[in-house]
DNA sequence: CTCCAGGGATGAT
DNA sequence: ATCATCCATGGA
């Protein structure tokens, strides 16, 4: 695409590829010197070059998706002082939580169960070629994130060609029920966290996890703190490091006075920065593994 | 080949 | 309430 059909977006604080590709929203794609995506119905073409943004397709939507009105120097400031944290906080500079719609954020999570980042795009990608609509810009063809309509209208053998496995029938009951409009999820957002939180869990599929992404998410409840098997590892290793007895129930009952009123932030900070940097241990061999587990006893 | 992944539903204690 | 087991699929 050309420079003059470009609009340029102020854009400070905010680092664009590693927001994208921090595990947080899953179908953009690198495109040119930046990324190509849809936000709702719209083609999305971002690229970033020093602070500013420079896009086409619409400049209030874009600076309303990336949260670009989010008071980042704040938010850092309300994480609790500590190594772990701190180090993520440096390495995670300009990383920020984006306002994603509502229904599309639900699916995708609901398709995350047990599934790395990757197979994730993976599914988005499918479920978007077979029902979304086709966009096209900067010469690429993208798809919008399909209504919950065009999926009722599907069935449970054609969501399993989407790569979803035993994901399909819990998705296929969640759609009907937001279909048939049991469930408006946009009216949803008036409700206080933990009344939020109760109804996202009564959809099939959605457990605590789910619902605590959605929530940070989509309906931008900053407080709300997924805890993932990278997040547990995180919690368990740096800041529980010889705790007997650590059930769900005492690490969400930690997390949710120690993070603060930004604790999603902090644990999108934290998710990052473990996964960007974990170390691709050798496999232990049967021997290292008899001392290793014998020495815990 | 094996191991594991941004977990949830279910049933047994 | 808390815990064990099963669930599909594919990347590493």
């Amino acid at each position: 695409m050309s420079a003059q059909h470009l609009r340029k977006i102020p854009a400070q604080d905010f680092d664009l590829a590693m927001t994208l590709n921090s595990g947080q929203v899953f179908h953009w794609e690198k495109a040119g010197d930046g990324f190509v995506g849809t936000i709702g119905d719209r083609a999305v073409y971002v690229e970033q070059c020093g602070d500013p943004l420079f896009v086409s397709g619409g400049e209030e939507l874009i600076h309303s998706y990336f949260a670009l009105d989010h008071p980042l120097t704040e938010i850092c400031a309300s994480f609790p002082e500590d190594p772990v944290m701190n180090a993520a906080t440096e390495f995670c500079r300009g990383l920020r939580i984006i306002r994603q719609p509502k229904w599309e954020c639900l699916v995708t999570f609901i398709c995350s169960a047990m599934k790395q980042v990757a197979h994730i795009r993976q599914i988005s990608q499918k479920l978007r070629e077979r029902f979304g609509e086709a966009r096209e810009i900067n010469g690429c063809v993208i798809y919008t994130f399909p209504s919950a309509d065009r999926i009722a209208a599907s069935s449970e053998k054609e969501l399993r060609q989407c790569a979803l496995g035993y994901r399909a029938k819990n998705l296929l009951a969640t759609t009907r029920l937001v279909a048939r409009g049991d469930v408006d999820l946009e009216k949803m957002s008036v409700l206080p966290d933990v009344d939020l939180r109760a109804r996202l869990r009564e959809l099939p599929g959605v457990g605590a996890k789910v619902a605590n992404c959605v929530m940070l998410f989509a309906y931008e409840r900053l407080r709300a703190f997924p805890i993932d098997v990278w997040i547990e590892r995180v919690l368990r290793e740096k800041y529980f490091p010889r705790a007997r007895k650590l059930n769900a129930g005492r690490l969400r009952a930690f997390t949710e006075k120690y993070f603060g009123d930004h604790g999603g932030y902090a644990q999108q900070y934290l998710f990052h920065h473990a996964r960007m940097t974990k170390t691709k241990t050798k496999r232990k061999t049967r021997s290292e593994k008899f001392v290793t587990t014998s020495s815990v006893r």
